[in-house]
DNA sequence: AATATTATTGATAGTTAGTATCAATTAAAA
DNA sequence: TTTTAATTGATACTAACTATCAATAATATT
């Protein structure tokens, strides 16, 4: 993702691209997927933290950016290589791949249709323990808990 | 779900079914899904904060209870009707409906199998406007944004 | 260009949903 | 009845924001 990409995302939508914003899309420009709000606070103090905060959420809202949950709840930010897509994440050193699945979309979609209404969003994260870090511990991990068990989303 | 299953849950897990846990247990059975910590918190003042939250806790990792994430990342409390399942929560009266998609979790097996190493946990939660919903405010929802669209999970 | 309008900012304080610490207190085991 | 181990709760702290609102900046109108 460049700076470019995402003064345009901002640029004539009735936005203005203001300084504060433009010093945030530097500070996130070219970073590394997964990273956290208070990292970009950090990078540029002297925007202020809600400017920082109202300008990711802005990217989240605009699809230039995505804003992944992790296995315990907090967020991350992360640019997307693809368009609609989900995120597989590794529990154990946070790497994150993107995966399309048109059939689960294709499911769901069936589901809202058969009883449940419209449709208006979802979220699917899957937590994995990636291939590296596999070999890093020696053999498959097996958490002490099943993290899906018995019932929850 | 009644105060005995959540009785047995924690008994004879090596677990102590103590008066503070006992008493966080009464305040939540028979409790409507779709509630909040909080809410056990103002309900049981004479336990503490901290086991409340602590024993909140211990009944989702056992199962007994899930804990969903809305689509604007607060988390809420319901009771599992059935095993493993996902959920679909109403943007608007946050009525929740639970679902199994057999066929999504082979999907996501395969997923797993393919590239991304082992898969400990995945989290689907489906945003819907409910039928109640949609006749109250007249025809299909139309979200201002889409709420899955471009990017994100 | 001057003025009016509207969007944006940031300092501050507040909120939500927790977690860490740790001495005091149980409950269960020996 | 000790001993051991689990549990508690008061307190303080953290993370990730959001609300408020006067001040400022950008855009539109005349």
């Amino acid at each position: 993702m460049t700076n470019n990409d995402l003064v345009a995302a901002i640029e004539g939508q009735g936005y203005r691209l203001t300084a504060p914003r433009l010093q945030v899309l530097e500070s996130i420009a070219g970073r590394d997927s997964n990273f956290i709000a208070e990292e970009v606070c950090a990078d540029v103090p002297e925007v202020g933290r809600a400017t920082v905060f109202r300008t990711l959420k802005l990217l989240v809202e605009r699809g230039l950016l995505c804003k992944m949950i992790l296995h315990d709840g907090s967020p991350r930010y992360s640019f997307p290589l693809t368009g609609h897509h989900h995120h597989l994440v590794c529990v154990s050193c946070g790497a994150i791949t993107e995966f399309q699945e048109s059939e689960i979309e294709q499911l769901l979609s069936q589901l809202g249709v058969s009883k449940a209404g419209t449709i208006v969003g979802h979220r699917i994260e899957v937590y994995v323990v990636c291939p590296t870090c596999q070999v890093r511990y020696g053999g498959p991990a097996k958490p002490e808990l099943p993290i899906s068990a018995g019932a929850s989303s």
